[in-house]
DNA sequence: AGTCATAAAGTCATCTAATCACTTGAGGAC
DNA sequence: GTCCTCAAGTGATTAGATGACTTTATGACT
C-alpha cells in the first residue's frame, strides 16, 4: 500500500531539490528574490531548458513563482509540509459535505489546542478577523467569506502548531470559493458570526471543553446547511 | 492574511490545468497512461517544450509520472486534494516533535471517527497491518516500521472520510523516514504493536471514547520517547 | 506452434539557439 | 527634485538537434 512510482532520477528532479536546500541555505523566505533563470542554469551548469523544467516543477507546489521580466521569486509554499493541491476541480456536492465533515471531525480538536496553548499571536488574530468580519457585516462588505475563513485560521494559529496550521489551511484552501456560497446559504451572517465569537470567547478563557463543543456546534450546523441544499 | 502572489496567467499554467481537465473526463487512474508529450503538444497546439514544462508542473505536484523512453502516466496524486511536499527537507528535532504533537491532536479524532463508522474496508486494512506487523516482529524483518505507518492510514481509512485519510497521509509523510528512527528509540515493538492492537480493538467494538483514548495515550507515548532523546 | 534475439520506431531527456513580451534601472530633460 | 525614454536584463515560447530508453514487430531457431 506505500506508495510506489517513477524513482528515476533526472536532472529536474535533482536541480528542483538543489534549489530548495539553495533557498534554505541562504535563509530565504516568501517573496525574497532567487537568481534568474539563466544564472541558476549556469551555476548548477545545465542548459536554461532544463532549469525551467525544474523551476517549473516547483511553481507547481507554490514554493517559487516566475514573474515575467522580473525573475524568479521564493513562492508562498517555501517551507510548508502540508499543501492543497492546487490543480485540483471545484468539489462537487458530495465531496463538499465529506469536507465539512472533515473540517467538523478535526477543528474541535484544534480548538481545544487553541483554548489550552493560547498563543498569543492567535489569539490577535482571532480578535483582528472578528473585528473586520464585523465591520464587514455592517457595511455589508462582500469579502466576509475570506475573513471567515481567516478566523479558522486564527483558531489554528492559537494552538502554537505549525503542522496544525497548515492542515487547517490546506482543508480550508480546497474549498475555499466554495465559503462564499456557504456563506449565502446559511443565510445569517450575525448568527454565523455570533457562532465564531463563542468560539473565540471560550480559547481566550482557556476552556477546551467549551472550545471543541463550540467548534463542533459551528461546523455542524454548516454541515447541516449544505445538507440540507442537497435535497 | 490570504496568500497573494503571481496572478499572471502562463500557457504552462493553462496547460497544466487542462491536463487536468483532460485526466478527469477521461476518467483516467493512477497508473494509466497520457498521451506522449509531442501528441498532448499537438493537441493543444503548442510547443513541446511548453507542453514539457507544463507537465513538469504536474509531476512535481505527483499528478504525472514521466517515464523515458515510454510515455506519461497518470500519477498517484491525481484526485488528491491534500498533500504532503514532497521538496521539503526532513524534520530537525524540534521539527519532529512537533509533527507528534500535532498528530497527537489529531488522531484521536480520527480514532473516533473510525469507531463510530467503522467502514469495512479500513477495518480490514487495520487487520491486516496488525497481521503483517505481527509477522514483521517475529522475523526481525526491517520493514515493520512501514507497516506501523500502514496502520495509522488504515485506522483514519476506517473513518470513510477521504479527506481525513489524505490529511494522516500528508502528515505521516512529511516524516515517513523518521519513523524507522521512532521505532528504534521506542525500543520495544511488542508493545508498540499492543497499543496499536488496543486501538484497533476499540475501533473493532464501535467505542469511539475508549478509540480516542488509545490513540491519544499512543501518541502521547511517542511524543515522550521523542522528547526524551532531545535531552 | 512457441521462444528468443535483433532492429526499428516511438518516446523521454537534455541541449543549442532564436524571437518576442515584460520589467527595471539609468540617464537626460525640465 | 520629478518625469520620460531607452537600454539591459529577464521571462515566455518556439524550433531543432542528439542521445538514452522502451516497446513492438519481425525473423530465425527449436
Amino acid at each position: 500500500m506505500t506508495s510506489v512510482h517513477s524513482l528515476r532520477r533526472t536532472l529536474s528532479s535533482d536541480l528542483a531539490q538543489a534549489v530548495v536546500a539553495l533557498v534554505e541555505s541562504e535563509g530565504l523566505r516568501t517573496g525574497d528574490p532567487l537568481e534568474s533563470v539563466k544564472a541558476l542554469a549556469a551555476r548548477f551548469d545545465v542548459a536554461v531548458p532544463t532549469m525551467r523544467e525544474a523551476l517549473r516543477r516547483l511553481e507547481g507546489l507554490g514554493m517559487v513563482d516566475f514573474r515575467h521580466g522580473s525573475g524568479i521569486y521564493v513562492g508562498p509554499n517555501a517551507g510548508r509540509r502540508v499543501l492543497a493541491n492546487p490543480l485540483q476541480s471545484r468539489p462537487d456536492a458530495d465531496q463538499l459535505v465529506e469536507l465539512l465533515e472533515a473540517r467538523r471531525q478535526i477543528e474541535p480538536s484544534l480548538a481545544m489546542l487553541a483554548a489550552e496553548v493560547r498563543d498569543p499571536a492567535g489569539i490577535a488574530l482571532m480578535d483582528e478577523t472578528l473585528a473586520q468580519a464585523q465591520a464587514q457585516i455592517a457595511s455589508g462588505d462582500d469579502r466576509l467569506w475570506l475573513t471567515n475563513l481567516d478566523f479558522h485560521r486564527a483558531v489554528a494559529a492559537a494552538g502554537g502548531n505549525s503542522v496544525l496550521v497548515e492542515v487547517l489551511d490546506s482543508i480550508v484552501l480546497i474549498h475555499a470559493e466554495d465559503q462564499r456560497e456557504i456563506l449565502r446559504l446559511h443565510g445569517d451572517a450575525d448568527d454565523d458570526h455570533a457562532e465564531h465569537a463563542h468560539l473565540a470567547d471560550c480559547v481566550r478563557r482557556g476552556e477546551p471543553e467549551a472550545a471543541r463543543d463550540a467548534a463542533y456546534s459551528h461546523l455542524d450546523h454548516v454541515v447541516e446547511v449544505i445538507r440540507a441544499r442537497r435535497r
